[in-house]
DNA sequence: TTGAAAGCGTTACCAC
DNA sequence: GTGGTAACGCTTTCAA
């Protein structure tokens, strides 16, 4: 390597080492353990070292080391601003703790989703798994192959953080009744999704408490144009209020209103969960179900981390409170007799 | 290595070898060029890799060949519908040709972008840019180090692919003076941006040229606030259509003229711009620009690869089309007699 | 406190 | 076709 010509694939320790007058150990020691070299000897490595544009290759190291660095992420789809949240959140605090991420979006595929985890596997020194859609079985598999957190799906002998929407939903039931609704639409997401099904049963669970009646719909693609279908089948059924599996489908929901002419939240009140970015932009704003995303993310990190020091820590299910965050859509019943 | 226990830091090609009777380098072909090896040998290699669950290691492997097959992608805001949409196709992208990705995103950092693209540098094979706001000179170093392709910023000398919104915004406004609009009025963006000064000047001409009249208002902080508090200052001012920065103040705008009880398209239509999910979800529905998002980030995979397969290829910016995407938001100008 | 040398798992080159 | 060997850049004993 030339010292003139810092450029790629640029100085390596030893090139440091000539430079300084040391032995690559003393290089290599600089940067792992600075303390373990004397004062005067690291100021001339440091400063070798920035002369030539040094870093340590973090390959090379993860080869001797055996760890990378390196947390795998795995989501079903980012453009989707729900895991978008978490996946900024894992990254952020990923960085904090000296760790790099590794990306990738299975598009909502699961065959995808265990093949791509199987490959990150040998990759990285943990895995995060969010809302992973494969079996259980390929779960366990992929659990035994790298330590490994699942964010948003609850497994047996998987560490996971979870934000069960119990408590948010059956506030937004509660708040509903207490608005005179009696009979409200229940939008179910996809069906291989545990969020769906732990969704389901809350609403149905709190409806039954109040004695208010639910007519469900689905399991559909969490998609706005199955929003907009349900919405008059909800129509049809005579409820007068209808809680979507999420915020898109809730927007669905609010633009086939629209277009049938039926006021929101005059005539029909509609629910979101998870209070993205589409819930506070929409017209009129959702009230919603806020599942805290960031803390999600940043929790899973710090589980996966904690885990990385003390592996014989048994599997840990955190669990984040939900709430429901009130905004226009949802009003009074209408009248019955009006 | 135990070989009825395939687990973690599981078989090595050299345990392989073991196993099936041969040299480690045999096992190494048998992955790397299949066809330099006798069929009979390569199934005595691949039977013994199968029962020990032996899969190539990526990092021995990346040091061994001086490639990563990984590339780098920073990003401002991954939260960002903008961007997450990017970051989706550079993913898609990068997986059909078997490169992983590094994400990393700078919260709209400049400083912890240079410092991303340095560290990143050495790990990755290639490094892509999402509207880097790193100075130019910052620029040109990272570039020196790693073959980096810029996305959504033009700078010389850097191979780029970006998306001119000029196309799409002339459309708009030759499709609002088709409906009948004389006047319209112009919501910038954030004072920095390039993107806003060139949607800017876009509106502005293409206005001229149709003796169209402008009213501009800002530059704003892009946010959803700012368009709602645009709207009334639009409607002030006399314009029956609105062309905001983005969809996101595109939508305030909307909130706030439902508050006020005016009608979209009916008494004012309203444009967006980039298409995010935001656009499609609206009620109602935004017209708006598209940006090519998805071929946005494709090509920056295809150029950094094209790049990295004849390093000697001079600097390239690719650029794509806008176009205007109709929706529901706008309709014929009323009339000034009604 | 520092240096020499072995090793991490793979690939590539050169013999056989 | 196949095996031996060096090399990738770093960390880490073990001696000095």
């Amino acid at each position: 390597m030339n010292e003139a010509d810092p450029r790629r694939g640029s100085a390596s320790a030893e090139d440091v080492a000539a430079g300084a007058g040391v032995s690559p150990s003393t290089v290599s020691r600089c940067f792992a353990s600075p303390d373990q070299v004397r004062p005067e000897t690291r100021r001339k490595v440091l400063a070798a070292a920035e002369r030539l544009g040094y870093r340590p290759n973090r390959i090379a190291r993860s080869l001797a080391l055996g760890r990378t660095g390196t947390l795998g992420l795995i989501v079903p789809d980012i453009a989707n601003p729900f895991f978008a949240v978490i996946v900024k959140a894992v990254q952020a605090r990923a960085r904090r703790k000296d760790y790099a991420v590794f990306l990738a979006d299975t598009d909502e595929h699961p065959d995808d989703e265990y093949e791509l985890a199987l490959t990150l596997a040998r990759q990285v020194d943990g895995l995060l798994l969010v809302a992973p859609r494969m079996t259980g079985d390929r779960l366990g598999e992929v659990v035994r192959q790298v330590p490994s957190v699942a964010v948003n799906r609850s497994v047996a002998g998987v560490p996971s953080v979870v934000a069960p929407s119990e408590d948010g939903l059956r506030q937004a039931v509660a708040h509903l009744h207490a608005l005179g609704h009696r009979h409200l639409a229940l939008v179910l997401g996809a069906r291989n999704s545990w969020s769906s099904e732990q969704r389901g049963h809350a609403v149905r669970f709190a409806a039954e408490q109040l004695r208010v009646k639910v007519t469900e719909f689905g399991p559909h693609e969490p998609k706005f144009h199955t929003g907009a279908q349900v919405a008059d089948l909800a129509l049809a059924a005579g409820a007068t209020a209808i809680v979507a599996h999420n915020d898109l489908m809730a927007l669905g929901v609010l633009s086939r209103l629209a277009d049938r002419g039926v006021r929101v939240p005059d005539d029909v009140s509609v629910v979101g969960a998870d209070d993205t970015l589409l819930a506070t932009t929409a017209t009129p704003a959702l009230t919603t179900v806020r599942i805290p995303l960031d803390a999600l993310g940043e929790r899973a990190v710090d589980l996966m981390l904690h885990r990385l020091d003390d592996p014989g820590h048994p599997p840990q299910e955190v669990a984040l409170d939900s709430e429901l965050i009130v905004r226009r859509s949802t009003g009074p019943a209408p009248r019955k007799d009006a």
